[in-house]
DNA sequence: AAAATGTATTCAAACGTTTGCGGGAATAAT
DNA sequence: ATTATTCCCGCAAACGTTTGAATACATTTT
């Protein structure tokens, strides 16, 4: 392994017998330096495949051209779509990316922020974990190095946030289900305190309320953490009720399909008794049989517009902070969960 | 955002009277410096927040503490759990992790490498992008930066590989199958020039041939990809023989979906009369009914064993090239797809 | 002809850290 | 008392780049 090392500025100066000043300039294409040497320059350059020291340049220049990213679960397929997004448009821009994942621990997700800030990445991105209660660390980083938030954000932050148009989504998942004649429309729901769940309901009460169905709080079940299991639980009581729903909308989509297992198991069918409608069009939700109605969120777009978002930042030296919510919309995938054609 | 500018050993070292070298040796735990300075210079130290200008401390050891990864697909579950123990074992070990998608491109794989390279990490992990084909860029790459292949290998690279025991898995699934009963199995398998494919075909024939089973080749499925919309084709195919087959070995958990599919199509008993297997573990196996037999591939184990070997070819200086295979063990998850209790 | 302007280039400092080498002071060996 | 030895510590250079200021020369203006 006999490194050869790199070609510096210094070695091509020396070839062209010109100043080291001159070789950068020339490389910058700074207007002082004429079109003759910057040719030559950069004509020697390219030959001895010369490219710039990074360490030297971020030394000199405090940039690193590198983000950060921090989210709850890299394996977590929608999080990965966004990931790709943010790689994607991350590399067009120049930047190199550096992920990094807080296990939805909040204290992780802190000490995460602070080495990635001493660390020098230019700026971070961030999908909370969940329940952040203290958003202490996060507001210190913020005023150390730009931030944008998306997917998992939270109002108590002043930065600019990429999110789905959450509230107009469930909205217009639980009108498809009144418009396939559903009346009694069951929501399983995360508990408090979780931005995303908070907007579906809302939307899930607005569209009850505009169609002029009345809420009935036996069929609003809440759970800490909306998971599969919890799904095939919270359908169980569903069932045990004396008015059984005609419709359940999962919050999340692998608690839909908890909700379709569940109605498996007492052979209900679906979408006729009972209909289904997810949210997040996981990879799952083909897979499942029948396949699951569900919200389609354009993770690459959105892992897209947050990395231009936050570069745009960064690049204005303009050192003020900017709090822009960005909404990303999203469609309704209408399968065999709920509408049979 | 008033950007405090971090402190410096300057700074420490003028508070103290002592030298900028005495600070520097007495934070890094240098025997030169006495024990009472070392106490008050890292008291004070904490005390400021000090933290090294990592650009400076890699600018002058040329050690950037980085690793680079670069993989086909960042959404590919099984990928996004090696990148959890990736993640996991590279901070333990203070690196940070660089994530790339190569996207199965070639050209974009050889240019990340490029662009790593020149970047500064300190070594890089692979997983090599399907059908490639030129090895020449990768070589390059390989005498100026440690590098460790995983999941998709190639023994054109002489470098550490990170594998599973892929020929040994497949053969126990066969042999699974084998012992439920079944006598005529067939495969679905890449054509060609794929290290993981070919190594489970081999366990497949091997499987066969310890029990005595004669090898058919009409049931024996090529095809470029293997796609869930591929492993309903070729079970067609299968189906249309006029000796079925009476199970499946899917060389993919995507494929062995796709099988199940077909043979819902056909209301074929699962596994009664045609039994499926796939590889991977992937999150859908649980998902699919039946729940499909499959092979168990300890992501987050091969992402920390790579790292684990990277870090250690890194930090022992010698400059040779070491090309070694580790082979992690994998096991067989039974499901209903297969076996029916 | 002197002064001002413009153009192209060089000088030199600076960024923060690490590290080989040298040296002073204290202790031990002769 | 002199010489070794040991222990701490400081000096200064170096890494490759960028950039404000200075310089040299040619050109234009007064």
């Amino acid at each position: 392994m006999n490194k050869r090392k790199a070609t510096t500025l210094k070695e091509i100066a020396k070839k062209l017998d010109i100043s080291i000043s001159t070789v950068s300039r020339a490389l910058n294409n700074h207007p002082d330096i004429s079109d003759a040497t910057k040719e030559k320059v950069q004509q020697l350059a390219e030959k001895l495949h010369y490219s710039p020291n990074l360490f030297a340049q971020g030394f000199r220049t405090q940039r690193s051209h590198i983000l950060g990213v921090i989210v709850p679960n890299i394996a977590h397929y929608f999080t990965s779509t966004i990931l790709k997004g943010i790689l994607e448009e991350a590399e067009t821009k120049g930047y190199k990316v550096i992920v990094s994942e807080s296990n939805n621990n909040e204290n992780k997700q802190s000490e995460m922020l602070r080495t990635m800030s001493q660390f020098g990445v230019d700026g971070i991105l961030l999908a909370l974990s969940r329940k952040t209660t203290s958003v202490d660390s996060i507001l210190s980083t913020l005023d150390t190095v730009p931030l944008v938030l998306f997917d998992k954000v939270s109002h108590k932050i002043p930065c600019t946030q990429v999110v789905v148009d959450e509230e107009i989504a469930a909205f217009n998942a639980v009108e498809h289900l009144i418009n396939t004649g559903k009346k009694r429309i069951a929501i399983i729901k995360e508990t408090e305190n979780s931005f995303n769940s908070e907007k579906r309901f809302a939307g899930y009460l607005r569209a009850l309320k505009e169609h002029h169905i009345e809420v009935d709080k036996k069929i609003i079940l809440s759970t800490e953490d909306v998971s599969l299991y919890k799904g095939r639980m919270m359908t169980n009581i569903l069932l045990s009720l004396k008015e059984r729903p005609d419709a359940i909308f999962a919050i999340t989509d692998t608690a839909a399909i908890g909700a379709i297992k569940a109605l498996h198991k007492y052979n209900i069918k679906i979408p006729e008794e009972i209909a289904v409608v997810g949210f997040s069009n996981s990879i799952h939700a083909t897979i499942i049989q029948p396949s699951l109605t569900t919200v389609d969120q354009p993770g690459e777009k959105i892992g897209k517009t947050a990395v231009t978002y936050l570069i745009k930042e960064i690049e204005s030296n303009k050192n003020e902070i900017t709090t822009k919510t960005v909404t990303i919309k999203t469609h309704l995938i209408v399968r065999d969960s709920s509408f049979k054609v």
